[in-house]
DNA sequence: ACCTTTACATACAATCTGTATGTATGTTAT
DNA sequence: ATAACATACATACAGATTGTATGTAAAGGT
């Protein structure tokens, strides 16, 4: 069968990049080699290390593709909100949706930071899901009449309540009782 | 000099556990050899396998050696507050504090979870710094006359947001910003 | 003093990563 | 259409790393 380059190219990478995340959750990165990965996609090492620049470079575009999936995921439940409070509310429970398709944790949530580091991690967290974030949270404080100096304080902090919050899930913990837990920290800095 | 086989075993993990520490703050735990680590402490690779299942091994125990002063300072600074609420932000300026020393973040926040799994973590964690936040939140709900039923979920969610806000500040945010929000959201939930 | 156990060093085998090189397939220009 | 080139992929190789196996010295018990 003849295929273009450009073609030969985007199947070869989607190919590695799904053997890849398959192993990468179930070993984690450290415990994936190489030879692993391509031996799932029916190819050579020459092909992983032709398309990408090394395994941490793979990895990235792994990484980069479920956080794609999960911004998604959280843009479509919360674009037709009523309220910016019902807006993030809704975007919470889109985020544990999309974070308990299995691995997700463990890949934008723990491996994630340690491998790509947390900078590069916080760029890539920056650009899909919490921006909604902030925009949810500058409306809320405009809509009860404070001050938007904390914006960027209150967006990081809550972010890193709902990872946390998706975690405790995955690990048994009662999704309920941390929506309501979220949605006190919200009300409660949205009124004075 | 003659020193007993307990002294010795003592003397060799000590200084094994502190080269450790000094390169995975340095290079992170994957780009740490063991050749590296025993040559900085002046052994040979059969200490460390003698004294230490593994590699990893060796990283929890400096990790658990990190987590136990962080706690050992929070308890230190917040032990005389007057109040809860007092009790909660001294502690939190006190944990600030102990996560600026160079590397705990690092190693207690982003190579940790990974290299450890999120739940051994999340047991460390527990055991120490946030063993002192839930009381401080428990004496909190008590006085506010609000129902401990959200008590577990408050203490993750807001330890992970004093974990962020470290690293946040670590990366050059500001630390009064943070130290605000963070009021911000402990008021939040204490009153109705 | 002898024997056992513990502490540590040295030697070895099995991977794994990244690169260098070789080959086949696709692309472009004449 | 075919020569010339570029891209995609496979194979071969060198270096490094981990954990273990084995050997030696020091400590502890009887």
């Amino acid at each position: 069968m003849r295929r273009s380059n450009s073609e030969r190219t985007e199947m070869m990478r989607a190919a590695l990049i799904a053997a890849a995340r398959s192993l990468f959750i179930e070993k984690g990165y450290a415990d994936t080699t190489t030879p692993d990965i391509v031996e799932a996609a029916g190819v050579t090492r020459g092909a992983l290390y032709h398309h990408f620049e090394d395994k941490k470079a793979l990895f990235a575009a792994v990484v980069a593709d479920e956080a794609r999936k999960v911004s998604e995921e959280i843009e479509a439940a919360s674009a037709a909100s009523a309220t910016a409070r019902q807006a993030i509310l809704d975007g919470t429970r889109a985020y544990f949706d999309s974070l308990a398709v299995p691995g997700r944790t463990r890949l934008l949530l723990l491996e994630g930071p340690a491998v790509l580091g947390s900078t590069a991690m916080r760029q890539v967290d920056e650009r899909y899901s919490e921006a909604s974030l902030r925009q949810g949270l500058k409306e809320l404080l405009a809509v009860g009449g404070k001050a938007p100096d904390l914006l960027d304080a209150f967006t990081g902090l809550l972010a890193a309540a709902f990872d946390r919050a998706a975690l405790a899930i995955e690990a048994g913990g009662n999704r309920e009782d941390y929506e309501r837990a979220i949605a006190a920290l919200i009300d409660g800095i949205s009124v004075k």
